[in-house]
DNA sequence: GTGAAAGCGCTAACAC
DNA sequence: GTGTTAGCGCTTTCAC
């Protein structure tokens, strides 16, 4: 081919010893600054690592050292909207000291996240991220964590895994929003989440996912402080891909009691949910209320501008990078104490429904 | 702690070995599925391991077999849902291959891509998957070549470098799209990008993306073969953050000669120029059109729907990932020819311009 | 300060 | 088939 050195084997601190006359020894200490060199040496080998552009293997070094300098990030969908704001928080803090990411997408599978754990550990990665896709499935997070390797939960918690979980706290935000709902006259309030179950929802039924098991908890107590049955067979689990967050839509709306108004779990069924509102030819608030988590940038372009809950993303994943680095350089967490919360953000998506008005 | 089995030395092959009472070389070929064993050795070093719960370290795989078996991304930002898109597509193909990847942001500064490459090669990363910051200052990249590390660039192309580039022609369509408004009357129209320039776009001048010359040039084209002049001076690069787009639309649309189409380069920037119309009390059609790249969901739930130029991202992604692989394993590229087109996908944000009208 | 030599955990010759 | 022995490119004793 054209490129010259393409064959040619790849300079090592031997061959920079040789060229600055001096020890293997000596040569890898002026060039991992370490140990005592000489002002001398140090200068006739990195003259010589320049002149032969010497890169250090890094594989080789983290082998000695044990230490790879990266950390790996689980989550479950790169793609959402929310993830890829959150590993911008955590690659930017990583950069920031020094590490790499390493990014595996789980695609909430619990098995692809086993997977992904397993081979991260087999890589050597100082240290984990993970969403966890299923807060009940964890012995693998649980392996890893008796393992010694640091790790830090983001979003979910993991039932009886005691690590550093970075999440809001879904309870009391989804209280106070279904309160808002309420209070605005709504009583058949639909959550569409895409969280995976064999049975349809049913109050106290045991949930893979700690976000939804808060939410909606917040939400049934929020019915029963206002003396008002949980509307629980307005819950919709198992939303999948766009067209299936239409059919639900689709039913939710055209069923003899239709819901006045819907809660959106994430942005990216949101964006289903309303395109197929649209379809219908209903409006938003007249004809149903809308209310999604996540405030992404594209709410406020809406007619209306849509009614959200939004989460501080990113400084999550700031937080969730900064906890784990701190792990593996085993200093004290940072008193970082409050966690982060949640709030309501009331623009134009809910309105009193139908029946409620004059 | 309570991590019983924190400060234990990692199981190697040599504690397999002794358990299973065969030699460290038996063990290995049994352990990395090479070389020749017996059903008896292999079952008994197997039954060792999982016993120990041995885990291959692949580091040192790495390092003797010189394959990582991992690939470096290097994209302007991750947040970005063209990214966010794009990466997905090289994240899927690469798992189904055995590949994993580290993801580097640069923001694009070209120094942060330096640092990444450099980084990348010294982590001996199978190879690389670049989507350049600059055009121009393509050194680093040509490094990379030629050095014999597989390199894949993404979205644009990088001058003099003869490397293979998933990226779709941006002058057709920027022609077509432009003909398109041209023909629907209008002749101010302005193109916003991020793209940085020492001083404000002329004509002719030499750009540092290749994307954006190709859209520039197609621009000009459409205007030159209906026999009118290019309205350069509605050229707006250098566009930052939401307050600069912000402050960029204002002086668009508040000048006495008021452009009367926009084109917004990406997602980002649309997001913002949509939000400055609004704010301006100005309405999409009506008073000024609008016309983007990328098609995101979003874009449909405005009212009225987003004119859009749709690429194929995830399917780059994909692409990208495979030439990549293909490079690495030494197979010979795909035969996939055609490369990528985008289309321009009429809704409702296109109209006649207030001048032009009866 | 310096250098020789011994690892890190694995793969790869090479003999038997 | 199996075991012995060298490495891979570094860091890290340990003498001097």
């Amino acid at each position: 081919m054209s490129s010259n050195s393409s064959r040619r084997r790849e300079i090592t601190v031997a061959d920079v010893a040789k060229a600055a006359q001096v020890s293997k020894a000596q040569a890898a200490r002026a060039l991992g600054n370490y140990g005592a060199v000489s002002e001398e040496v140090r200068g006739r080998v990195l003259a010589a690592a320049e002149e032969l552009s010497y890169r250090p293997n890094e594989l080789a070094r983290s082998m000695n050292t044990g230490k790879s300098n990266t950390i790996g990030v689980v989550v479950g969908d790169i793609e959402n909207p929310h993830f890829g704001l959150a590993t911008r928080g955590i690659t930017d803090t990583a950069k920031k000291s020094g590490y790499n990411v390493i990014l595996i997408n789980t695609d909430e599978e619990v098995s692809a996240e086993i997977e992904a754990v397993r081979v991260l550990l087999d890589k050597r990665v100082d240290g984990l991220i993970v969403a966890p896709a299923s807060s009940i499935e964890t012995e693998h997070l649980q392996h890893v964590h008796e393992s010694g390797r640091p790790l830090v939960l983001l979003d979910r918690k993991a039932e009886g895994l005691d690590v550093e979980t970075i999440a809001v706290s879904m309870a009391e935000i989804s209280f106070e929003s279904t309160r808002y709902l309420l209070q605005a006259g709504h009583r058949r309030i639909a959550f569409i989440s895409t969280l995976k179950t064999e049975t349809p929802y049913r109050t106290g039924m045991v949930l893979d996912s700690s976000q939804i098991s808060e939410r909606l908890e917040g939400m049934q107590r929020a019915f029963t402080e206002s003396g008002l049955s949980f509307s629980e067979d307005q819950v919709r689990l198992n939303a999948g891909d766009a067209d299936s967050i239409r059919t639900i839509t689709r039913g939710l709306l055209l069923a003899p009691e239709p819901a006045t108004a819907i809660v959106a779990s994430d942005g990216l069924i949101a964006l289903s949910v309303v395109e197929a509102i649209q379809e219908l030819g209903l409006s938003i608030p007249d004809d149903i209320s809308f209310l999604m988590y996540d405030d992404f940038s594209w709410t406020r372009l809406t007619s209306p501008p849509l009614t959200v809950i939004a989460q501080p993303v990113y400084e999550m994943g700031v937080a969730a990078a900064g906890a784990l680095i701190r792990q593996i350089e085993g200093r004290k967490p940072a008193a970082n104490g409050a966690g982060f919360s949640a709030r309501l953000i009331r623009r134009g998506s809910v309105a009193m429904p139908r029946t409620a008005r004059v």
